[in-house]
DNA sequence: CTGTTAGCGCATTCAT
DNA sequence: ATGAATGCGCTAACAG
């Protein structure tokens, strides 16, 4: 079979223990057992074998990472391979694997994180979305396993870890821009308002019209979950008052409601003006491009995996969470007005 | 620590391999026994601890996944969570987790490919893309280790296991589709020309022209590497012959076409008409909605997967390989002329 | 049908 | 600075 420590033991006339202890790179061996081992180890091609290290180090120096389910229309997101990319980033840095855990529903989720986590395959997760009625995390708290939510957790806040933006801050200071540029009928359009982040979005909207002395109404506050849906955006355009300025709360659905009002025959931004959230390639690729609020997707990845893998290496650590700031990003999408 | 097959043993008043038989459920164990400890399992909140099982049965029932370097542009394509989803549905039927290998480079891609396989930490791997000049899948074949590819081998085509559309055909095909629409003049983009996919589809389409005896120049195929470069667009729309359609290699690509078309004065589909290839959730956003050859990507990923475990069942197997078909998807980016 | 024994490949005492 | 012995948790070969 495959090469093990005995095998370059025998070759090189040491003991097991020493080829372990040179693999481990101890300063209790001398250089010259060193250099002997690993020329011998080269010679037969030896590599460790990562599960027998696992079994007896109880590490096996792999996170999971947990998504939404695959049904969900949020799965198509940039959002994903952006945040995984500052995972792996710093991940790879520290010789972490990344175990991957999809599913077509929230219980086959489940399912699998539970596999996981029992089956000692990982040593943490991250854990890339908030949602109410949700059963990981409160797995993951009943089994003390280490992880980290990316997004504000909707519960047990104070024990758990978290790397999120500010999102109430963000929706205001979105809706403070287009306050700014003169705009007095704002309304806001989201998807799944089960996400806290898009709760968070809206009550920022709410605060920055209010601080201002404009009118805060729920019906100028709409949900879309189907992207093909048109009747939200009918609605909010046949009352007497039209919006003249929109809160999108991403890109995506942002590129889809410039595509309604398109057809409608409103033009952007000289008709209606629009503000979004993410930055992702189809905020330049929109047409016109899309004002956005950079929630700088790749940070809340890399630092995500770095609470992480702090916190396996003390689970005892004190549990403080990391807010990564966003960032206005002006384009073509809107325009003063008056 | 946790509990282990040796407490459940002891509890249940049975010898830790008849635990062991009843966790693989084996046929020799009766009913009653099976009964019996599997309460006592539960009673002491008994999990497997699969890397125990690993270590002794060599099958890690995991899976790697190799994808491009995250600097390439095409990262960001929703080609890859779509393909994904096909791969973790099949994976999660048979019970195998995926493991993702991701990197800023072809160098530190192929380093952690190298840590996975020799570590032993994956039964088999998928190669999402096919591309030359690449070290992954020499290695591969090298280890003999069970893998398929997702795209056509750029060689070693006999020796290889690969899923793939026929994309010389479906590029044939999306030509075909505008020459019967009256076109004569069609110019073809792709991107990065180093990927088979590309060339591929780039020759479908040099068939169609020759086969309808229209010319087929060099000048008329183009490869943009940067969405933001309009030079290539620019050129081909310099010539006092300017081409009538389009075969675009990406909807990506397309719709910063879109936008290049758009801003120079050209309206799609009535000056221009496009056809684009794999269909995403930008086909639908584009304005206008594109015209598409459909490349199913799911199913790309989900019988990858299939031949994948097949293949690691019996690595003796005979090298098949599957193409998936494509299909042509009408919308609103096309028009007859004359 | 069930128990006993012997590893899988490595790290870690405890010696020397 | 190095070796010998032991065990991580599980499966499998051999008994019975």
């Amino acid at each position: 079979m495959s090469v093990t420590i005995k095998d370059v033991a025998k070759k090189a006339s040491v003991s097991p223990s020493t080829v372990s202890r040179v693999l481990a790179d101890s300063d209790k061996i001398s250089e010259k057992t060193k250099r002997k081992v690993r020329k011998v180890m080269n010679e037969l091609g030896y590599h460790i074998n990562y599960n027998a290290r696992v079994l007896v180090q109880k590490s096996t120096k792999t996170i999971g990472i947990v998504m939404k389910h695959s049904a969900s229309h949020s799965w198509h997101n940039p959002f994903f391979p952006e945040v995984l990319r500052g995972i792996s980033t710093y991940c790879h840095q520290l010789d972490y694997s990344i175990s991957l855990t999809t599913g077509e529903s929230e219980e086959s989720i489940y399912n699998e994180v539970v596999k996981m986590v029992n089956g000692k395959r990982i040593d943490g997760v991250i854990v890339l979305y908030s949602k109410k009625d949700d059963k990981v995390v409160p797995f993951l708290i009943e089994q003390q396993i280490p992880f980290v939510v990316i997004g504000k957790p909707m519960e047990h806040k104070n024990e758990i870890m978290y790397v999120d933006n500010d999102n109430v801050q963000a929706g205001k200071e979105a809706t403070d821009f287009l306050i700014n540029l003169g705009h007095e009928n704002i309304s806001f359009i989201g998807d799944n308002p089960d996400f806290q982040v898009i709760q968070d979005r809206v009550n920022g909207y709410k605060e920055a019209l209010i601080s201002h002395s404009l009118p805060c109404r729920e019906e100028d506050i709409k949900y879309i979950k189907d992207n093909n849906d048109q009747s939200v955006v009918t609605e909010l355009f046949s009352k007497n008052k039209i919006p003249t300025a929109l809160v999108v709360s991403s890109d995506i659905q942002a590129v889809s409601i410039l595509k309604i009002l398109h057809e409608k025959g409103y033009k952007v931004p000289n008709d209606i003006s629009l503000i979004t959230f993410n930055k992702t390639f189809i905020t330049d690729l929109a047409m016109p491009s899309l004002t956005t609020v950079n929630t700088q997707t790749y940070q809340l990845g890399y630092e995500s995996s770095r609470c992480l893998i702090e916190l396996i290496n003390d689970p005892k650590m004190f549990k403080r969470s990391v807010i990564i700031p966003t960032i206005i990003e002006s384009s073509d999408s809107h325009k003063k007005i008056n």
